[in-house]
DNA sequence: ATGCAGATAATCT
DNA sequence: GATTATCTGCATG
């Protein structure tokens, strides 16, 4: 099989310096390649900045956690979350306005055995439709870590052989053109797992494509019951 | 197929 | 102390 041949070009920053719901759209069908692995996007989500999205990480203004999604667009924004897990996003709008896309799933289309290995870790089998099916899959296939966070995701130097692209250098990450998911193929709805603004459409998601994540609707967890009642002031 | 509970720690109140 | 832009395993239909 091909040793991981992407045949496009890589986007320019300009591509990220636009609305978060704008971007997010035209992402789909669109490819992220890290060092040797390279995912097509199937599912995004946009997320907006301080004070006009209750759902966004920005909601309540910059903390250390979320600068790098006040910084220029096109870069990684790689955040940690439930005690166990990474996601990644691509930063939009220019520096000083904290959005970007959540990255939730797609297609491994390069470098799937590097792929199968970081996702092996209970020995059995994992169908390859699965492999990137929900943002914390995305970024373990990717390898994108907590030490990703902030970097430039327009690379400065694709490798190419001609016109055709092999990769990005080791330790860089790009977004190639692929073949963007036309309008009519799109499709749009509430973003997945968060507890507010639920009725905002950003979920933007390829119609039909095996990869698409199930939706899941935020969930509240339950407290420690005893750890709430001890003491005697806990509310019912 | 769907649903729930547990894991596990940074971040913010 | 509470919440979290989630995943997995195990339960049930």
């Amino acid at each position: 099989m091909g040793s991981g041949e992407l045949s496009s070009a890589a986007l320019p920053r300009g591509f990220f310096d636009r609305p978060s719901h704008e971007v997010a759209p035209e992402l789909l069908g669109r490819v992220l390649a890290h060092g040797p692995v390279a995912v097509r996007l199937t599912e995004v989500e946009a997320y907006g900045g301080p004070g006009e999205d209750p759902a966004a990480h920005t909601y309540r203004g910059r903390t250390p956690r979320n600068a790098v999604m006040f910084g220029p667009p096109g870069h990684l924004y790689v955040y940690f979350t439930y005690g166990m897990h990474f996601c990644a996003n691509l930063v939009c709008l220019p520096e000083g306005f904290g959005s970007a896309v959540l990255l939730r799933a797609g297609e491994v289309v390069a470098g799937i055995d590097e792929a199968r290995a970081r996702r092996s870790g209970n020995g059995r089998a994992i169908p390859d439709r699965d492999l990137a099916r929900g943002p914390a899959r995305l970024a373990v296939v990717l390898g994108l870590l907590r030490e990703h966070n902030g970097l430039d995701a327009i690379a400065p130097a694709p490798i190419a052989s001609g016109r055709r692209l092999t990769g990005v250098p080791h330790g860089a990450a790009a977004v190639l053109e692929g073949i963007p998911a036309g309008v009519e193929s799109v499709s749009s709805g509430p973003r997945t797992g968060i507890s507010t603004a639920k009725d905002t459409p950003w979920r933007f998601w390829i119609d039909g494509d095996p990869t698409v994540s199930p939706y899941r609707a935020h969930v509240p967890r339950r407290r420690n019951a005893a750890a709430t009642s001890v003491g005697g002031a806990s509310k019912s």
